[in-house]
DNA sequence: CGATGACCCTTGGAGCCCCAACTTTGCGGC
DNA sequence: GCCGCAAAGTTGGGGCTCCAAGGGTCATCG
């Protein structure tokens, strides 16, 4: 509105606009960075700082070598958007920056991959994977309670340190490239009711979240997270 | 880890590790760029890109004229972090953008602000402020419950075209700087069963966020999402 | 007709610079 | 001992440039 906020802020907020109204439906290509600088009048940095930031809003992604785009989502209703940082160490992280210790137990094994785990993974059914389970516990109460899958060739080692997904993929050649997380709240099961000490009548928050490489996933994991007892909290700097 | 990817990552990959295993506590300050660039032997884009990879990942906040400082977050329990974009038309921009209508009602009156709306404003108690109702709903189906609440002298005219509530803000002088959101899941109370149309046994996803606009929060509201019907989905470009 | 390669464009990493606005610090004077 | 002011340091906006890696297109050659 003002002319004297940020330059690249005119670029953000128009493209932002064209994408929400529907001039510039999912799959649209955006101007390029040359472009930008003559249809804004603006230098090149303003027009590349505003492609970051819609790219970070989820808005667009860039193509190297062609462009880039009008994102689309993969589900009919993103509510909206959010950000786990790592597999599991970060949620643990956050806690231990606060002074209160959490621990968690994990253990792997070699399982059959159902018709839905093999959707998820794009693989045959009945193909072996490894299942992964962790509980977190913060002060003797369970926090979450995590089970992840990975093709079997993944799978971490039992000498190995734990390290993260992400680095682990790293050192098979493989690069991350995207996390898709789908989340609702539904009933707990049995399991997870004795595993998370639920009382009676609390719901969960289930989390499906799948690690991309490309266009092949490479891990998929649910999240469970007792509806009582989180509490989610995030500051967002504008 | 490997020497061919980013000089930035690797200043981020630093600084992320000393946060998370607590040799830098929240309030710690973050070497400035000028000294960035000497401790990592990075040019000055570099460091200043870490900078705000880590600022956008809300793990440091940077004070112009001061510094960057490690975050310290406001609830004891942050699991992960996330985004809503706008309020509330992003919901229905995001829906639209797929070919699909969304629809809202609304409408504003005055109110008292009881104890907890009063902490959540930083009023008095029974300082008048405005509420404001929406429903939205994609193809009849109620999605989302919003009451938003704001101090009476901001808010909109019944005349006045919807416009975004930071828009909003604007036009008084205020400028939005942070958004803070506490989420849980619980059961409905009668009157959302019967807003949402809920089907018995079913809980909801309660957001509430606050919007504020340095040390003084000018609107906060209460969201609520039906437990069954919801599904976000976010795909996370690394 | 089909394959191959050259050429152009685009992204994303990286470097360096200038400047306004703001904070912090320390010095000098009262 | 305290106040005020100037100097130094810091963020954040903006500009320009170079380059590697990769996508697209089109013409040329077999």
């Amino acid at each position: 509105m003002a002319t004297s906020d940020p330059v690249y802020l005119r670029v953000v907020e128009d493209i932002r606009r064209q994408i929400n109204d529907g001039s510039l439906l999912p799959g649209a290509p955006i101007p390029s960075r040359a472009q930008l600088t003559r249809k804004y009048q603006v230098g090149e940095t303003a027009a590349r700082h505003a492609l970051r930031v819609l790219a970070a809003e989820g808005l667009i992604i860039g193509r190297v070598g062609s462009g880039h785009y009008v994102r689309q989502h993969p589900d009919p209703t993103p509510l909206h958007r959010w950000r786990f940082l790592d597999h599991p160490a970060p949620f643990a992280a956050d806690l231990q920056s606060q002074g209160r210790r959490v621990t968690w137990d994990w253990h792997s094994e070699p399982t059959e991959a159902g018709p839905d785990l093999a959707r998820r993974l794009r693989l045959d059914p009945s193909t072996t994977v490894t299942r992964t389970h962790y509980v977190f516990r913060g002060e003797g109460k369970p926090l979450q309670l995590a089970t992840s899958y990975e093709p079997l060739e993944f799978a971490p080692h039992a000498e190995e340190e734990r390290r993260s997904l992400v680095a682990r993929m790293y050192t098979h050649g493989i690069k991350v490239t995207e996390i898709v997380e789908s989340v609702r709240t539904r009933v707990p099961r049995p399991d997870e009711i004795d595993a998370l000490d639920l009382p009676a009548g609390v719901h969960v928050l289930h989390v499906e979240r799948t690690h991309w490489a490309g266009d092949r996933p490479v891990e998929t994991s649910d999240i469970v997270i007792p509806g009582d007892r989180f509490r989610v909290m995030y500051s967002m700097p504008l």
